[in-house]
DNA sequence: CGCTGGCCCTACGGC
DNA sequence: AGGGCCAGCG
């Protein structure tokens, strides 16, 4: 079939063998980068169009809102937006909330139910702590509550096991802290329950009631996918069974080294749960990594491999070595803050073109720190967009109107209408809320109830008697005349506002919520809060864009509220598309929506140079980026001091480097925002993985533009302009506050010509930088370029430093079997043979080798890794230097436009036959054998039939490169060839890849 | 009693 | 940046 085959372009044969697998419950374990996203996402298509499946009976969960507008669009770019609308495509939440809307009354839910946010619940939860007295801390009150119920525990159930230690007579101050909790979580539940409102754990719970009892709501469910395993709960865990529980058809990916919801109760052994609940799962794994560089690949190896409970596991990359990954200390998180943005603007104008603002990515720890770079970023008018943290939402005008909204729509709740109550000024202050609130309390009714009744003066309070200065007692008015008249006027605004909406008008959303906020006297309120112009500028363009977002949302033709049953589930043709519903209706949708989206969506205006993404890690999850700065890696950020699980944050710092696609930068502050000392994460300071960053950004030459550009898979800007960029680029090299990092001192380095010097320091552990001069132990990424330039290729002449006394590290080296070879590895033996063997080319030390080559590969060795192992040591025949035969082989060595390193011979009689051709040829087959026979590698003669980029032109690129430029660069090529890095896939009979098992990741899961 | 302004504290992560 | 708290004023 034609379309199955142009469903599965540009898929390798594991990620072949998920989509297309027979087999009804699929699960894909693969590791960051390895398509697992992709695979799904064909998977969805493959159902659809090869197995016919009705798209509005598929249900795709995503993790984030992010990440499910990431899935619409590549599912979209496959079966087209009019298919893509009728699936079921969101988050757990986000689908469950659609759920309870259908069919929510047949489990006795209002289904107008609000949505408690997460202000909503902390507001909810101090009043609670507050009435009661107690002394527990709101936040902690409201992380436990949200645990129990994501654990399926009822305030109920929590209130008899607590009731069973205290006759247990258990610890007497634990015992204190549960009766709190439950009297918190009892009323908690209550309120939320009296309100109407769902909060983020009850839509999942709730949804989950309703198919327990109701299980006929999801008969026509045919499949159900399920992205970023890892990362779901117990009751995310249930609903999908539930979900698919009328065909069993489920496909899930995941990936246990990018677990980071640890936090919010994500549980890790649900991947495991998978295989008890469906005997016949079909495991499959993927290896190699589409997505960075292998210098990044291997640093970010390093890092998860420190877990010790951690299996070994592979990870081919399929690019080059690619430049080296970047580890810079800062004098102050605002020098931080400049040298980030310096770095940006030099490699973006460096960089001719290749590369825009959308390019780059600030991932973070914590959303606090990006106010420095925000500043930074702004100040030199780059256009930036911060993601996650603290959200669009929560800004105060922007969460006002909301509330008024929600009030509108829902007088019932209370804590939304506490808030907006006396916002602006009415008169109505603390005095006046405590009587309204106690009278609500003591008739049961809510809140609303009694502000209308005092408005409508049919309800009456009591006069109190209060003693006056002289001493008589007299009676006054529990509520004052100002105070009556502000109830009135807020009553006002809320009646009318819900009379306008109820009524049939043609006025669409946005007019409604117009009229709303001149109803508020939003923008007066504002002008009065405001000091400055610019700040309410800034914050009625926030009105604006909420407004904005308004109207987007319900202009959205998928999310249709109610889910179609299967009866209707192919509606004949609608009559027209936009016939609205009701504006109520319409209004809940925007606020469901808002409640579960943490950011909003915004228009990019019209044909911009993008904008860098700043964002949390948390966030950034499942994205990739060509650049990624993670800033401010140190001990307290991250690991973050508040975090209780050091492992979690450790694979949060390895989630954030393997978003990076070309180049990756870490930077730290040698002072934290209050002026503390810092000291580098403590997940970065061994020697193992400071040997794979440079102090330095990279020069960015001819060369590496072109590497950057077939990791991007993207076309090269051609030698000329890359000549010119480089020509007009101040500053051209990295050394804004270079010298601090190498010794400490906070100045700035001006121009002069040491950088040259400068770069090649590499990070020490213990010493911070090294000066080149002094430094003899090298490993990884510079070791040969290293020890080729001092001549030192013998273990003799190597000494180690003393503070990297090696003793320990020899004995490590020389215990531990030399390699580790993942278990798929025997089936492209041969080719890695020649690849290891190659390696000993250079007569690097072999302990070094092996501890790079096994820091790789993990420290665990895997059974088949002392036979493989033995291959390295082997003496290795020119012809073994060719790792791909044929018809790759010919063109790598004969069109010079094919390879840089070839020309790296030419140039430098220091070695003589460095296995060089393989470096490129490496990263070209790995593209040819991922895009099928067919495929034509992009070198740069390729580009000439699809560039207007003329062969005279392409000849002169060549030569450029042969006669004028100086190929420091090859080093990172020719070091592709001293480690495993990747294989061609295409040299040997391929069945790489696809493992029906569980290999390493079986350990893992079944702890 | 309520409003306003100023001060300090405090910020992990997100559906 | 926002919330809580206090002082001073209407
Ligand atoms: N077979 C392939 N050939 C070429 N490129 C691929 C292939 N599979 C995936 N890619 C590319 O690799 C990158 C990463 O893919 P994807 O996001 O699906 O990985 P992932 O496993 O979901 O990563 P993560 O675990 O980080 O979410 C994407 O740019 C994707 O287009």
């Amino acid at each position: 079939m034609d379309s199955v085959a142009s469903m599965l372009e540009g898929l390798n044969a594991a990620q072949k063998a998920a989509v297309t697998s027979q087999s009804s419950v699929v699960q894909v374990l693969a590791p960051p980068g390895s398509g697992k996203t992709k695979t799904l996402t064909a998977r969805v298509a493959y159902l659809i169009s090869h197995l016919g499946m009705h798209p509005g009976n598929i249900i795709v969960c995503t993790f984030t809102v992010k990440a499910a507008r990431e899935m619409r669009e590549r599912l979209t770019a496959l079966l087209g937006s009019e298919t893509v609308n009728k699936l079921l495509l969101g988050t757990f939440h986000s689908i469950s909330r659609r759920f309870l809307v259908t069919y929510g009354r047949h489990i006795q839910l209002n289904e107008k139910f609000g949505i408690a946010d997460t202000s909503d619940s902390k507001s909810i939860v101090t009043r609670i702590i507050k009435r009661l007295g107690l002394t527990i801390d709101p936040k902690t009150a409201r992380n436990r509550i949200s645990t129990f119920k994501s654990k399926g525990t009822t305030a109920e159930q929590y209130a008899e096991e607590t009731a069973s230690k205290v006759q247990k007579r258990a610890n007497a101050e634990t015992v204190l802290r549960n009766q709190e909790i439950v009297a918190v979580y009892s009323g908690y539940e209550e309120h939320l329950r009296v309100s109407n409102l769902l909060d983020y754990d009850d839509l999942l719970v709730k949804c989950r009631e309703l198919l327990r009892s109701h299980p006929s709501c999801v008969d026509h469910i045919q499949a159900v996918l399920i992205d970023e395993f890892q990362d779901t709960n117990h009751i995310q865990f249930d609903l999908m069974r539930r979900f698919s529980s009328a065909r069993k058809v489920v496909t899930t990916v995941g990936d246990p080294d990018q677990s980071i919801y640890g936090w919010r109760s994500a549980d890790v052994t649900n991947l495991k749960k998978m295989k008890e609940n469906f005997p016949d799962l079909h495991v499959v794994n993927l290896e190699e990594n589409y997505r960075s560089s292998g210098a990044i690949l291997l640093a970010a190896q390093e890092i998860i491999e420190q877990d010790q409970s951690r299996p070994a596991k592979s990870l081919m990359p399929t690019h080059a070595l690619g430049l080296s990954p970047v580890l810079r200390k800062l004098p102050r998180a605002s020098k931080e803050a400049q040298w980030i943005v310096c770095e940006l603007k030099r490699t973006i104008a460096l960089t001719a073109g290749l590369l825009n603002w959308d390019d780059y990515a600030i991932l973070l720890r914590s959303a606090a720190l990006s106010r420095l770079i925000e500043k930074e970023l702004g100040n030199h008018g780059i256009p930036y967009r911060m993601v996650g943290g603290h959200r669009f939402f929560d800004r105060y005008e922007v969460r006002l109107l909301l509330d008024y909204l929600r009030v509108i729509d829902l007088p019932g709740h209370t804590d939304a209408l506490a808030r907006v109550l006396n916002t602006p000024a009415r008169q109505i202050g603390d005095g006046t809320m405590k009587v309204l609130l106690d009278e609500a309390a003591s008739r049961q009714v809510s809140l609303w109830v009694i502000v209308r009744g005092i408005a409508q003066d049919s309800i009456k309070l009591t006069p109190k008697p209060k003693r006056s200065e002289d001493g008589k007692t007299k009676m006054v008015e529990q509520i004052s005349k100002q105070a009556k008249r502000g109830l009135e006027t807020f009553f006002n605004i809320i009646h009318t506002s819900r009379v306008k909406l109820d009524e049939t008008s043609d006025d669409s959303l946005v007019q409604f919520i117009e009229w709303v906020v001149k109803k508020i006297g939003l923008l007066k309120h504002l002008k009065e809060k405001c000091t400055e112009e610019e700040e309410l500028q800034g914050r009625w363009a926030n009105v604006e864009e909420l407004i904005a977002n308004a109207e987007e949302a319900v202009t959205k033709e998928y999310e249709d509220e109610r889910i179609p049953s299967h009866e209707e589930q192919d509606p004949p043709e609608p009559v027209d598309g936009s016939v609205p519903r009701s504006r109520v209706e319409t209004l809940r949708k925007f606020l469901g929506n808002v409640a579960l989206s943490t950011e909003a969506e915004q228009k990019e205006d019209g044909a911009s140079t993008g904008h860098v993404t700043i964002s949390t890690i948390h966030a950034a999850k499942g994205l990739e980026w060509p650049f990624v700065f993670i800033p401010a890696v140190y001990d307290g950020s991250i690991p973050h001091s508040r975090a209780e699980d050091n492992d979690e944050e450790r694979r949060l710092l390895y989630v954030a480097m393997t978003r990076a696609q070309a180049m990756l930068y870490l930077s730290y502050p040698d002072k934290n925002s209050q002026q503390g000392a810092t000291t580098l994460s403590h997940f970065l300071s061994s020697r193992n993985i400071t040997q794979h960053f440079s102090i330095a950004g990279p020069t960015v030459k001819t060369e590496d533009v072109h590497e950057m550009s077939l990791i991007l898979r993207r076309e090269c800007p051609n030698v000329k302009s890359i000549a010119a960029a480089q020509e007009r680029t101040r500053p051209r090299e990295d050394k804004k506050f270079l010298k601090y990092s190498y010794n400490g001192e906070d100045m700035e380095y001006t121009d002069d010509d040491s950088e040259a010097e400068s770069k090649k320091r590499k990070w020490n552990s213990t010493e911070g930088f090294v000066p080149p001069g002094k430094r003899t132990q090298m490993k990884g990424f510079d070791t040969v370029k290293a020890l080729m330039d001092q001549g030192e290729l013998s273990t003799a002449n190597t000494t180690l430093p003393t503070s990297f006394t090696s003793a320990k590290t020899l004995a490590r080296s020389a215990d531990l079997p030399p390699l580790s070879v993942p278990h798929g590895a025997r089936e492209i033996a041969p080719v890695r043979t020649m690849l290891q063997a190659s390696s000993s080319s250079t007569s690097k030390p072999a302990s070094q080798q092996q501890s790079s080559i096994m820091g790789y590969f993990g420290k665990k060795a895997d059974t088949t890794a002392a036979s493989t192992s033995n291959l390295v040591l082997q003496p290795l025949s020119h012809n073994s230097l060719c790792p791909h035969p044929g018809r790759e082989m010919t063109e790598a060595s004969a069109s010079p436009a094919s390879s840089f390193a070839s020309f790296k011979h030419a140039d430098d009689p220091s070695c003589p036959k460095q296995p060089a051709p393989a470096a490129i040829g490496l990263s070209r087959n790995a593209l040819a054998a991922t895009h099928g026979p067919g495929f034509k590698p992009p070198t740069i003669a390729n580009h000439s039939t699809r560039l207007p980029l003329d062969t005279s032109e392409a000849n002169q690129m060549a030569e450029s490169r042969v006669t004028k430029l100086k190929p420091a660069r090859t080093l990172h090529s020719l070091t592709t060839t001293t480690t495993p890095l990747g294989y061609p896939m295409n040299a040997v009979g391929r069945s790489y890849g696809a493992k029906m098992s569980m290999n390493g990741w079986q350990n893992r899961t079944h702890k």
